[in-house]
DNA sequence: CAGAATCCCACGTGATACTG
DNA sequence: CAGTATCACGTGGGATTCTG
């Protein structure tokens, strides 16, 4: 899941800052705790993803909440507002089916050329 | 038209970088010279234009024709891949129609609470 | 467990000046 | 007209270490 090594830094439609799309899919099946992102984040460092949480929290797209138990336990889920975000991402992964081929072929081309 | 004030840039759906959407629509309509981009793209500098150009180019997005002629013309358009690009535009512009008010409102609720 | 505190670097963006 | 050449800067992302 979220390969580093897929062209998705090469696509043209991105939704938020580098991670917070890959967050919002986390998100769709259900809440998920801090810890849990870092698995199929891998390589996500705690400061950027707290970064990324706070940003979607503050756009109103995730919830916070959290759990006064001991060891302390957080959870974010998506808002509704978030998960209208689902519809543009699923139009844009469709894209990218379609496109996205033709786009790197493009790029190689063009990097052929001019060398 | 785009409008420097507008809150584009708290939009969490981008397409390229921070000039390819709006290349991307002044093309829509026909093809374009280098300069007139600079009409509408408020304060761009020939050289960030000609970096967003050039990658777009790359990506076969857009086509670049130079005419030899005194003095010398050059103008761009969009490539049916590039045109592919519109109706992710349109579904994003679209959401920001019916969401950026909300995602708007959270962010000042937010601010508001932490300060 | 869920972060906060620091330090650091690359890169996207921009201002300014010059050229075929 | 359509760029190129420099220089400069903020900030998003990351590595590492520490804490309630």
């Amino acid at each position: 899941m979220f390969d580093p090594a897929c062209p998705s830094n090469a696509m043209p439609i991105k939704i938020g800052d580098k991670w917070s799309a890959a967050i919002i899919r986390c998100l769709e099946d259900g809440p998920r705790r801090f810890s849990e992102f870092q698995i199929p984040l891998r390589g996500i460092t705690t400061k950027v993803l707290t970064g990324s949480l706070r940003s979607l929290e503050r756009d109103g797209l995730i919830e916070r909440t959290v759990y006064p138990e001991v060891p302390l336990r957080v959870e974010y889920t998506l808002t509704p507002l978030g998960r209208t975000l689902l519809e543009p991402l699923d139009a844009a992964a469709a894209w990218a089916r379609q496109h996205m081929p033709a786009l790197l072929a493009a790029r190689e081309e063009y990097d052929r050329r001019t060398v």
